[in-house]
DNA sequence: GGTGCCATGTAACGCGTTACATGATTAT
DNA sequence: ATAATCATGTAACGCGTTACATGGCACC
């Protein structure tokens, strides 16, 4: 997903310079994602050409620049935030790739691949059940409730490798019975 | 996602030119997804480059030019299928970032952003299950998988928005009693 | 005097998207 | 004829990643 939307909120909340961007949103999420300062930098140069941001006054201690956001920035996040997402289904990630190509290649790991992709989902889960607990402790609602939106996710996954380890014992026993 | 490793799959099965390998892809995902033609001959050139694929024999019928799978590119794709992926989670996807951003920011759009979302999730639930059940009929037991992992996803969405709606709902609440 | 953090950028590359350009064959 | 599909590519741009380069300041 793009920073773009991200930064441009983060600047309507006030003002701020590109590493400050960088640690606040590194904070919104809990330090659950590193940010990318060279990324921050030309997020915002982009920003600004498009004239959402612009950069205030001069620049402060050690070279400091600050960005603001524009009427433009405001009408453009407003708009973003009041819109759903169309497309939030990804039938493309990686993992369901694999397993589909696994499958048609009749490749003989499948096994320890689902078994590995479940023990990476378990201690994801633990992880962020950590970090929910964590956030609720510090009365930070909002970062628990990113923190619930993926063991929720991550509890699918486990929802569907075990439909996925399901099929395929199946297939290995209709496979056996042809034999 | 990455298309590499998914047209390295498919070369495996057998070689093809860059059409087929687009109209073999967008088969495999039971047309859920339009592939890219043209990104599909960048990616059958940096597979060349890197020795994955090769060139096989002249041009043929109207121009096609067809790609087989080496064997440091069956070597690629086995590690590949091997391992597990160890970030699959998405704690960045829009839809947190934006919903963290309204509530942050105290949009007032927050409750139509919500109820637009469910929509859009219901209306994908209903269109995988149709997949899922045409993919059972006929008998394309990968495809069926697949739609039912997109289907776990999208009930995890809306399991998240039901959750996110309480916490929106207790904290108005709490404000009200301040008031 | 060095290590680490604050602070700014640029360059190269991968990969996704849109758009453009070309030409052959097939169906109406 | 002409529209659709098959078939090949290129160019420009957004955005993510890694790596490189520079300099101030604080702490030990």
């Amino acid at each position: 997903m793009s920073l773009r939307f991200g930064i441009l909120g983060l600047l309507a909340e006030k003002p701020a310079h590109g590493y400050e961007v960088k640690t606040r949103y590194e904070d919104m999420l809990g330090g659950t994602r590193e940010i990318n300062i060279g990324q921050v930098y030309t997020t915002l140069q982009r920003l600004e050409r498009d004239g959402l941001i612009e950069a205030e006054g001069d620049r402060g201690d050690r070279g400091k620049q600050d960005y603001r956001i524009t009427d433009g920035g405001r009408e453009a996040l407003h708009t973003w935030l009041a819109n759903p997402n169309e497309e939030p289904q990804q039938l493309n990630e990686e993992i369901y790739v694999k397993i589909l190509l696994g499958s048609r290649l009749g490749n003989s790991s499948l096994d320890s691949l689902l078994s590995g992709q479940r023990r990476i989902y378990l201690q994801k889960i633990r992880d962020l059940s950590e970090l929910e607990q964590r956030a609720r402790r510090q009365s930070r609602v909002d970062l628990a409730l990113l923190a619930r939106g993926a063991i929720i996710h991550a509890e699918a996954e486990l929802k569907w490798l075990d439909f996925a380890e399901a099929e395929m014992r199946n297939r290995q026993s209709a496979a056996a019975q042809n034999n």
